[in-house]
DNA sequence: TCAATAGTGTCTGTTAGACATTATGGA
DNA sequence: TCCATAATGTCTAACAGACACTATTGA
């Protein structure tokens, strides 16, 4: 008998400017592995939050389901389900004892269920982006729209222009200034905001062919 | 014992212009419910393929997972998962001997878990329908411009606008016209299209803040 | 003073939506 | 003939992207 579900969590961070997910560092002559726990118990945001709190000693600020995978053809009588969520902490969250954070450009070997566990956690990570609050959830409470831009753009994949990008968030009302100002090295220093959105003005979708195709 | 996992399968058509999903007709006394079988033995996309094809005579055009759902704490000790998936038929596809198609718009009494199962189907679709051809999935292979747009506006929930509609249609490249034309009543005949996407230039998609907040 | 970064104002090409008009069938 | 629907052309307001400029700090 099998047939007990698994819980695999992909916890994601700003680490160096860049995308890093959480992993349990390898035993002697293993691989490092994604947080991972037997379903049962508790519910699975529940068990999200606990692994997440064991690898980076805080609570995520945002999760979501990603996806499910089906162990190898290994069991054919019974195969057992991984469930993929994907979670979010703030970039400067380090990593805890026995845990340590991946750039998801050079992520050590996983065992292949992994890998695609992560690659579905990214990909949902972006699908949701504009639908929820994503960015926000990556960066502290206050951030620079500096800070802000280049998380989408490390979401997004591409550049984007700046001031397209502040007057979109300007017109959304979704930040405020806190008054505060952050100096970083050289130039002008920046202004730190929130994430305060406001109202939900017609949230009206256009039709987007240019992605299908 | 508890702990075997469940695929549940809401299959979606267009019925009378409106969005309908395929039931399993109640037995004496009891609520109509959605097709689903337990995991194991084949695939998930095998699975929903024989659901659909025992519901309505043919294999499902598109299919997505939508999510999960945990049973209620009933079993507190390894409480069993259903996978919750979603499936299309093309427009015109009957239900077979113990199924019928039911809108979403006035669904009969469900499982509450099951209820909350057509929901999740339906985001998804909604979700997906600009990233695959989920429209396009849902009409016959050869259609009217006029089906696509209710088409798509019945996914949206909201109206289009005819001009601006067609526009983005021909510069995407999605489609071409068979030279066929169909007369529907009163009006001038209308010409019949094929899905047939040419080339998927620059996927570049635009921030949208107005989506958040 | 120069270099580097933050933040803003203006221009222009593109495009979504509104409107009007023509085309072509059935009643 | 009238009416209903398909299909298309033109106009306009909104907006994304480009560019240039000012502002404010550290070296």
């Amino acid at each position: 008998m099998t047939s007990g579900a698994v819980i695999e969590v992909v916890g994601c961070a700003i680490v160096d400017r860049h995308l890093a997910v959480l992993l349990r560092d390898p035993a002697r002559g293993t691989r490092a592995s994604l947080p991972w726990k037997a379903h049962g118990g508790t519910s699975i945001p529940g068990s999200v939050a606990s692994l997440v709190r064991a690898g980076s000693g805080r609570a995520p600020t945002w999760m979501s389901h990603a996806g499910v995978v089906v162990e190898g053809a290994e069991h054919p009588s019974g195969a057992a389900l991984t469930v993929v969520m994907v979670a979010t902490v703030p970039m400067g969250t380090p990593a805890t004892e026995g845990h340590h954070w991946a750039p998801v450009a050079t992520l050590p070997p996983l065992a292949p269920r992994q890998s695609a566990a992560v690659d579905l956690a990214i990909a949902t990570l972006r699908d949701r982006m504009d639908l929820e609050p994503v960015a926000f959830r990556l960066l502290p409470s206050a951030f620079t729209l500096t800070e802000l831009q280049q998380t989408y753009e490390l979401l997004l994949g591409r550049r984007l222009h700046k001031a397209s990008f502040r007057r979109a968030l300007l017109a959304a009302s979704l930040v405020e200034p806190t008054g505060d100002w952050r100096s970083e090295g050289r130039g002008r220093p920046a202004q730190l905001f929130l994430y305060a959105p406001r109202r939900r003005r017609g949230a009206r979708r256009p039709v987007r062919f240019e992605l299908l195709g």
